[in-house]
DNA sequence: CTATTAATGGTAAATTATACCATAAAAATA
DNA sequence: TATTTTTATGGTATAATTTACCATTAATAG
């Protein structure tokens, strides 16, 4: 067999056993419920063959003409009904071996997973229960073993979000429309660890760029005084695009 | 038909037409000639079937038992010889139509790139010339329409670079192993633009950072004071990991 | 009513970035 | 050869920003 193969110097033109390959996606979905202060992952518990019974991220096999991007929404529309949704591809995970189906009676077919990264907010997010779904948010700290290689994906998702909140405006994909300051700085402790910023100078840093909104609604959380709820300007973000919002 | 697939859920387990992939490898390989002040991306003439006698970025299709590292090493092997490489995944492009060979006839055979990103250093890299084997460094600035969506690829790969340039120490990954503070100087103004820094400022910035090794000797190149040769401590960098390196 | 808690606004010191200059050492020019 | 031009290098003063820390306000808890 001969291939006239996109890429193919002149030395592969001869016979070569291609990989034939079905196509994955796999979505990490991130969340952060603001009243206990937990970030948060969706999770799905497998009900087939293989891995059964193991928790996995949520994703599905790309259709005849569904691009990746159609194949990520499709699956999390499935499982979870958002007003507001952050998504990007992560990485594409296709090392031989990472799934078991890929068994030699199954004719080298290789299974590729390209994951997507995705944000939303907790108490918008309505999981869809149906009988046979086993959907769940797992604090990510708390995350068991999972199927396939989707600890390692998580892991980058993780290491993805930590990067993002940095220098991208994501950390309002999470919140709630309306959010305290406080909400909004334990978020980044959270994830970015303890000790990266004084509270009064993440306020201040943030205050002064300007694309926060005050709605004047105030809140009150327990002792101490009410705190107001802020919303994020997209308009007055604009002149910060591909600035650092915070410093660790 | 029915497919106990890795992600789908109880929907989905009726007939439904998954598509078959092949998956390429596709590189975006960048250096800089530091004489010219250029920044160089490798092309490949294709002389085969789609697009023929159309430039487009070096590439592979995945073998069998083939990890999809392996393909990208495997093809920038048969292209260049190196000392010095950079390799990371870029992004995965994977659209329905991106490829002419996913015509009706293939029975919905889709191609998918994965793209990788790629730094070299232009005085060790030897292209390998085959008689058949069309390829040339080409100026970032001055590439011509690519077949398939490599022009995309590209683009994606030129931000790639802007934003590790900044944070990351991948300007000694394609500058030669000894450099002036000119030579660095000149990389960060060609690819982040002509007014990021001072050049007296760049300096002393990077200096006072101190993982830049002055190797004592000094090079003329034409009129002007001598210039100290530098080297890259690879050691004396570890604790810049992930603080930015310049400011634009 | 008092103590405690959290939100907010602010200041001074330390650090860093920016603009700009002076000198050194080579080549180019007259 | 003397002078000018060019580039590298080392600096300084000012502006801007970050950091540490404090005072006040307004609520709840006891």
């Amino acid at each position: 067999m001969k291939f006239n193969s996109e890429t193919e110097t002149e030395s592969d033109t001869q016979t070569v056993n291609l990989a034939n390959f079905k196509v994955g996606v796999d979505n990490v979905i991130f969340s952060v419920d603001t009243q206990y202060n937990r970030l948060l992952v969706l999770l799905r518990k497998r009900k087939e063959q293989p891995h059964e019974n193991r928790w996995s991220l949520p994703g599905t096999l790309v259709r005849q003409g569904e691009s990746l991007q159609e194949a990520a929404y499709r699956t999390l529309a499935e499982k979870i009904r958002v007003n507001n949704l952050y998504l990007e591809q992560l990485y594409t995970f296709g090392d031989p071996g990472r799934d078991p189906r890929e068994a030699p009676e199954s004719f080298g077919v290789r299974y590729l997973s390209v994951s997507y990264f995705a944000l939303v907010r907790y108490e918008e997010a309505e999981l869809i229960a149906k009988p046979s779904v086993n959907l769940a948010w797992y604090q990510v700290k708390e995350v068991p073993q999972l199927a396939f290689d989707h600890n390692q994906i998580l892991e980058y998702g993780y290491r993805r979000l930590r990067n993002k909140l940095e220098y991208s405006p994501i950390a309002f994909d999470v919140l709630p429309e309306r959010f305290t300051l406080n909400d909004l700085y334990q978020l980044y402790c959270t994830v970015l660890g303890e000790n990266f910023s004084d509270y009064s100078n993440f306020r201040s840093r943030l205050l002064k760029l300007g694309f926060l909104s005050d709605t004047g609604v105030k809140v009150s959380r327990g002792a101490g005084r009410p705190a107001s709820l802020y919303c994020f300007d997209k308009v007055a973000f604009m002149p910060f695009k591909d600035k650092p919002l915070v410093f660790i």
